[in-house]
DNA sequence: TATATTTCCGGAACCGGTTACGGAACCGTC
DNA sequence: GACGGTTCCGTAACCGGTTCCGGAAATATA
């Protein structure tokens, strides 16, 4: 940048500096400084006049030069892999109110654009310093570099993982629970042969739920059976295609619990084209509680994540840990069941 | 920060900075900075040199000096008021793809905690010139703040403003085209008495839809009955009770267009309470196309808002702002109708 | 009253970059 | 061989803060 040498008082449009009211003040920067952040030695009515001088000026101190004297930037990052997710908005609430309230900024970033975002984020944006914490949902594949930048030194809490892998400071939710809390209503409304419709068991949540599942059916006495699960995707569309296909299987099926909301909605529509009843013949249960999930015909029971309080607590974390404390290494909130009429009338 | 006059060779776990590289290299800090960023005066053999080194070293830049140096944050600001409403997530999302596209980084700030975030906001965060620019949807209040801080020299673009207030640059969607759609959509079905649930009047939105409405009833010589209109606010609760009303006052209505999707939801459960189907008895329409629109039986017959575009509009818009490009002081996008099963089983 | 201690402040270095300016070495030319 | 023009690089200032250190004045202690 072109310097000018000017050298006045801070009249004309330029932001005033902590050398403006120096100047003003009749002092070196360096007393305005500690006058300005409390600090000792600085005369109670010398800080008094550095004050009222700061607030008549609108001085403000540069967020980059206070950055790079810290050498903290005051900034957490929060990297989802995906802003389609419905269920990200309400996590990314808790932590942006959380971090607000704290007074630091929250930088997002993404990996919209697939390898280019994840090696852009990993090359440049880290390593420059921009984030003094972060917080994440792991994209797949970027495990390894998350794993060593926190063994790097930089905070690092994840939120929602996957699959229980690596030991960093994770917030999850209680997903063995909330499957058998799903199975276990279902069981208790009376039904008797309750499928599952699951994702990828690569993921951890699906393989717990998929377990809370399991045993709730076991311990009810109802056997647990495979060919009443199906594995799928995360989709609405997975969701009727794999609801469709357990009705082939079999077709007495009077209950269905599905791994996330937007399954069950699938799942819904399956049923709705084949003739079934909601929940007169068939109840269905889902996990997430995601906004849609209150708006559906018939609204849909579901497993509430809590996801806002994980965002919150995540953000807790993070700030905690920047700050030097000590964190817990994993934080599981608990689930609720929503009772709507997909299972009670 | 306490400093500690090493001077080492930057060995230790030390990020590396410009220093390392040009003790390493024999060179000033000043060259290796010209070679780095491709400046002149330098030769072709050093910067190959430079280059090298700083990869084998793993050197990226320091965003808090390389930030101070250049009087730029390389940062861009996202406000919303509220991360609750459904449609802020589709638009974040542009925002937030076309910002990291082009390098920059995106801060994402909300006024969650009220008149606390706002002030903290406006007298923190941007006087500190933590962004080289800043899009927003206009908090209610704001404005004035807003306008001052554009005047001041910060590039701002405005997101889907609620009134056309002010000569702000501005990304708005159609709104008076998307209710002349609606309407149209449903006079073609052959609907003759054709209800419209509002928001607030003292949002431009909300008048320009209105405005659709009406000159489309009129234009299809079905004349406009104020009767049949009523005033709330932009939820699903609002919108079942207007639309009890409305059938209460009229009940031989055959249609509804609702001003946002929520205020639909809400009149397609009061309808059926009511006893009417959907859309046998009555054909109902949205606004906005939040994801929930499609899951819901049937499925709502919506206007689409192109949130994702605007979103990327507006970030565009900024971006070249920000790098001294003239912009267009309002570009509206253009809303599509997305015929579901509410109004065409 | 002389000395030790505290209070308050300024000078200067530092964080890690960018850039204006000047100068030495090299080039080619007459 | 003197001279003007490039090429390439180093010095130093600067961005706007924070903090170490030392010193003068004011106060407390002997």
């Amino acid at each position: 940048m072109k310097h000018t040498a000017t050298g006045n008082g801070g009249e004309a449009g330029r932001r005033p500096t902590i050398n403006d009211i120096a100047k003003r003040a009749g002092l070196s920067k360096a007393s305005v400084s500690r006058a300005l952040n409390g600090k000792q030695d600085v005369d109670p009515a010398t800080r008094k006049r550095v004050l009222k001088l700061a607030t008549e000026l609108g001085y403000v101190a540069s967020a980059s030069a206070r950055a790079l004297s810290n050498g903290r930037s005051n900034c957490l990052g929060l990297l989802v892999p995906s802003l389609t997710w419905p269920w990200v908005l309400e996590m990314l609430r808790g932590v942006a109110e959380e971090i607000e309230r704290s007074g630091y900024s929250l930088i997002l970033y993404t990996t919209a654009n697939g390898e280019d975002s994840e090696r852009a984020f990993m090359t440049q944006v880290v390593p420059a310093g921009a984030v003094d914490g972060l917080a994440l949902v792991i994209p797949p594949g970027m495990l390894d570099y998350i794993g060593r930048l926190a063994k790097g030194g930089l905070p690092v809490v994840v939120i929602d993982d996957r699959g229980h892998e690596g030991e960093l400071p994770t917030v999850a939710t209680t997903n063995l629970e909330g499957g058998r809390s799903a199975t276990q209503h279902l069981v208790e409304l009376g039904r008797r042969r309750i499928a599952m419709l699951h994702g990828q068991l690569e993921f951890g949540c699906n393989r717990d739920r998929l377990e809370g599942y399991k045993a709730t059916l076991e311990e009810g006495g109802l056997g647990f059976d495979p060919g009443r699960t199906t594995t799928g995707y995360f989709t609405e569309v997975s969701g009727a295609s794999g609801m469709t296909q357990l009705l082939e299987s079999d077709p007495r099926i009077d209950a269905v619990f599905a791994a996330n909301d937007l399954m069950a909605f699938g799942a819904m529509r399956a049923l709705r084209s084949a003739g079934r009843r909601i929940p007169d013949d068939v109840a269905i249960v889902g996990f997430d509680d995601i906004p849609a999930s209150a708006m559906t015909h018939p609204p849909l029971t579901t497993i509430r994540q809590p996801l806002y309080e994980m965002g919150r607590k995540a953000a807790t974390m993070l700030m905690a840990a920047v700050g030097g404390d000590s964190i817990p290494s994993r934080v599981e909130l608990p689930t609720s069941l929503v009772i709507r009429a997909s299972t009670v009338p």
